[in-house]
DNA sequence: GTAGTTCGATTGTCCGGACATACGCATTGA
DNA sequence: TCAATGCGTATGTCCGGACAATCGAACTAC
């Protein structure tokens, strides 16, 4: 067995967390190689100076990755194919910076509104209240990319226009203290409007990539809600997949 | 305490799933509330005779489908918001049933073609080497919704063209025992061409929304490469995410 | 030679306990 | 009055063991 794996057990770092992380590492860097056995639980548990238990949550959380499989049986292989994250809860400003594309932004709008019948059901506050609204060009290159229009309940966070063109609205979120959860996501087309083509540089009638969130924090409350068009030419969503067993 | 919670240990169905399953139901029922603590696991366990790992086990399958939040030093809370399935690998076809909307298919296609380029790359076989090539119409209420186009290595699945247009495509998969492991996926859109426009019923010209999806079994083998195009009136992409902690 | 059987290996499930860690709240102190 | 401290409580992590279920392969019987 050529993988030297070892735990530090004076790190606060939880053991399994170390061992997933090392395991992962190997796979990523190919000392562990596709379809290859990972040896069995016990073995491995023993080397290390672990539990069973403790060996099996660090391969449990690969497996929930998809970059393990486990066969009853026969034991822990490594999955063949690459896997990417499996769809996080991104903002669109981290894709594009994860991306290398360094994103630029332009606040259009920073103001508050009253909410119309759709935003105050998205966002669960009364009609009419008021609610913000910030409406941003996204430009990768000098080019814009997307036009981005979001509402946010009042209170949760200070919108700084400054701070919204230095980054991504859900950078502003986390740092405000709130722990996004889910967010519920709808994808679409549609021709563009006069005003949008003008927007995006676009000709009126052209293809357009529509995106509706409302996205959640861990208590439940809709934290923001946005719809979004973007240049079919220049973004399109990618992801990964993995079947729930 | 109002939930009557109980284990069947003669039943084969492990202990922590009955026990996910019926506390699912309750937070699905409304037995269980939105925001209300779940009690102790301690307890829990000493209440239906288990112990707490099988009981952590049992609520940890429920945080990982985002229905339950756990705080440290507080308690497991239920979610407020209603968390719909975060994006199965699911078809089209499934989707559509679930929905009731009575999904029929026509198989414009069901033939052997040489392998183009992409096709090989996406499958991993060699550059015009035989590969199956189904193209197919999905209607609902007798209008074109959908233009599926899929490429398959062969020998893997018996294509009949009228189990195609009985059933889904995954379906049959399924059933010549491959299990479907993870999916690459890529969402866009663009203007339809001269013969899109036909066979969807719309104009030329008229935006569409684009799916783009390599499907792999657990083995990482690539056993399925698409290309949909969707009326963007009749469909789109909705789904609910899950931030990963 | 082929089909059925047995058996070893490996993961799946479950137990009961132990200590660490973080949160909320009451108490205490300035 | 307000802030710092301490405590109870709940989850987070980890251990060592036990038995069951399943897969694959070697073996046996026909």
């Amino acid at each position: 067995m050529s993988l030297d794996l070892s735990v530090d057990r004076s790190s606060p770092v939880p053991l399994y967390f170390q061992l997933s992380q090392q395991l992962e590492a190997a796979i990523e860097h190919g000392a562990l190689t596709p379809g290859s056995l990972l040896g069995n639980e016990i073995e491995l548990a023993a080397r290390l100076g672990l539990s069973r238990p403790t060996v099996r949550q660090a391969i449990q959380s690969l497996v929930d990755k998809g970059l393990l499989v486990r066969r009853r049986g026969v034991g822990t292989q490594v999955v063949h194919s690459k896997v990417r994250r499996p769809l996080e809860l991104s903002s669109l400003f981290d894709d594009l910076e994860a991306a290398g594309q360094r994103p630029a932004t332009k606040v259009l709008v920073n103001t508050m509104v009253p909410a119309t019948a759709e935003i105050a059901a998205a966002l669960a506050v009364a009609e009419d209240s008021d609610v913000h609204r910030i409406e941003r060009l996204r430009l990768t290159h000098g080019e814009p990319m997307a036009y981005l229009c979001n509402y946010l309940p009042p209170g949760l966070v200070d919108l700084d226009t400054g701070q919204l063109e230095a980054t991504g609205l859900y950078r502003l979120m986390r740092a405000a203290g709130i722990t996004l959860h889910s967010a519920r996501q709808a994808i679409g087309a549609r021709a563009a409007t006069t005003a949008e083509a003008e927007r995006l540089g676009e000709d009126a009638g052209a293809p357009l990539l529509t995106m509706e969130r409302t996205t959640f924090d861990d208590t439940g409350r809709a934290v923001e809600f946005g719809t979004h068009t973007y240049r079919p030419s220049r973004y399109s969503f990618e992801f990964q997949l993995l079947v729930r067993p």
